[in-house]
DNA sequence: ACCGTACTACGAGAATCATCAAAGTTCGAT
DNA sequence: ATCGAACTTTGATGATTCTCGTAGTACGGT
């Protein structure tokens, strides 16, 4: 069994800062990644009260999962959704604490 | 003795974690930060030779500054910026260490 | 087989952004 | 007072991005 995931993910090394730190520079996917944070065994994007249409979330939650940040993986007709934490703080050690200390 | 610097930074409570992550999110601004980090008594950014213009750098250092990242103080002619450490730090525990922690 | 839910793909519009050149400002030095 | 160096401001351009609606796909349940 080598892979199990249907969308394509960055390898760890292949993670870029840049890319992280696009990704964590917007709002609506800053609140996914809080919420994420808060659910270690991931959860459906969907679910979260955003306040944006179905397609927009898509456009987030995909530019999440290309730059590293989330892992998705496709349980029924649900993506669940979680951080990256491990890779995360292996490639930049104290960035995420940092990140999700911020007052809301 | 109220204010020293000539141009507007943001105090430590209006600093907003997206701005700085929007800050630090480009490849020309993350140098930057990276030179900064090694030069805890400030240098002028136009001594670094980051390949743009010099009306591109002044928006860099602009975009840095209001974000909070940079501390800028006329010196001459020049401008002499400085990172933020102390702030960045106590706002954000471990997230400049960890940006900084990046494989260039 | 059909339906509803969850999500994606596509295309488009508006906004933001990175970049530059040209012209202007400020300051120190001659 | 003049000059040059360092930097800013303005205006423009092209690229990226955030957003949406519409249409489409995939899956589970009836």
């Amino acid at each position: 069994m080598v892979a199990m995931q249907a969308l394509p993910h960055p390898e760890r090394d292949e993670i870029r800062i840049e890319a992280v730190l696009h990704a964590l520079a917007d709002p609506v996917r800053l609140r996914i990644v809080r919420e994420l944070a808060l659910r270690p065994d991931g959860v459906s994007c969907g679910l979260m009260d955003l306040g944006i249409s179905a397609s927009t979330l898509t456009h987030h939650v995909r530019t999440l999962r290309e730059a590293g940040v989330v892992f998705v993986t496709p349980r029924g007709t649900s993506r669940i959704s979680s951080l990256r934490r491990e890779d995360l703080d292996a490639l930049y050690p104290g960035l995420l604490n940092g990140v999700l200390a911020a007052p809301r």
